[in-house]
DNA sequence: TAAAGTAGGCACCGTTTGGTAACTAAGGAA
DNA sequence: TTCCTTAGTTACCAAACGGTGCCTACTTTA
């Protein structure tokens, strides 16, 4: 407990919720999923190219964790130079349909 | 277009989506949800302790935020002390919706 | 009389985040 | 010969974020 009154637990959690929000909550994620959904299998190349204004940084970065919980597959194919392809998942494919329903409900919102 | 090749637009956007999920994407903010959601419209205090481990300025923070986002109504009685209730509105309760079913899909894939 | 609760506001401070630039190795084009 | 492309990685830096503690002014409770 803090002076604050405040209850200094530790936020255990796991929740399925706090897991995904945490995913999508960085900066271009969602972005990323909605290029991927519409634009099927990407480069990272093209993928940079169609995401205006990420870097190659961020996009490897969030790349690597959407692929981490399985929402994204990355596709390796070992010629020179290499040829690596992203694309959503079954759970990936999930993930957007749930976006786009929010998408739908705060376009009725204006 | 920045030494890397990657287009240095701003991210004008103004996309429903995005707005929400900046919305959503701070600490606490899904969580607050989720106990307004459960507990019916609830005082700054006991708010507070329900979202265990939230200090009260990131509380003020959050609901101040949804308030100007339509997401949460904040009604204030000038009583001593003041009594400041907080509750979802139509839009929240859409929005909470919206998270459930992502809840369950998350939940679905272990 | 002293403590606690009411709903915050404010300042400080460390951590995290995201952006930029530079670099890799090998192939193809101007 | 120099530049561009492939898919990143690394270092550096500024800004944003979140946590902590302290303060208010008045009422109720121990």
């Amino acid at each position: 407990m803090t002076k604050d009154g405040t209850a200094d637990a530790a936020i255990p959690k796991g929740c399925p919720l706090d897991l995904v929000m945490r995913l999508l909550s960085g900066e271009w994620t969602t972005h990323i999923l909605w290029v991927l959904s519409n634009n099927g299998p990407t480069r990272h190349g093209e993928l940079r190219r169609r995401v205006e204004g990420i870097s190659s940084k961020v996009l490897t970065d969030r790349l690597r964790m959407l692929e981490q919980e399985g929402v994204v597959f990355r596709d390796y194919e070992p010629t020179v130079p290499p040829k690596v392809t992203y694309g959503l998942t079954d759970h990936g494919r999930e993930l957007d349909d749930a976006l786009r329903s929010i998408h739908g409900i705060a376009e009725r919102w204006g």
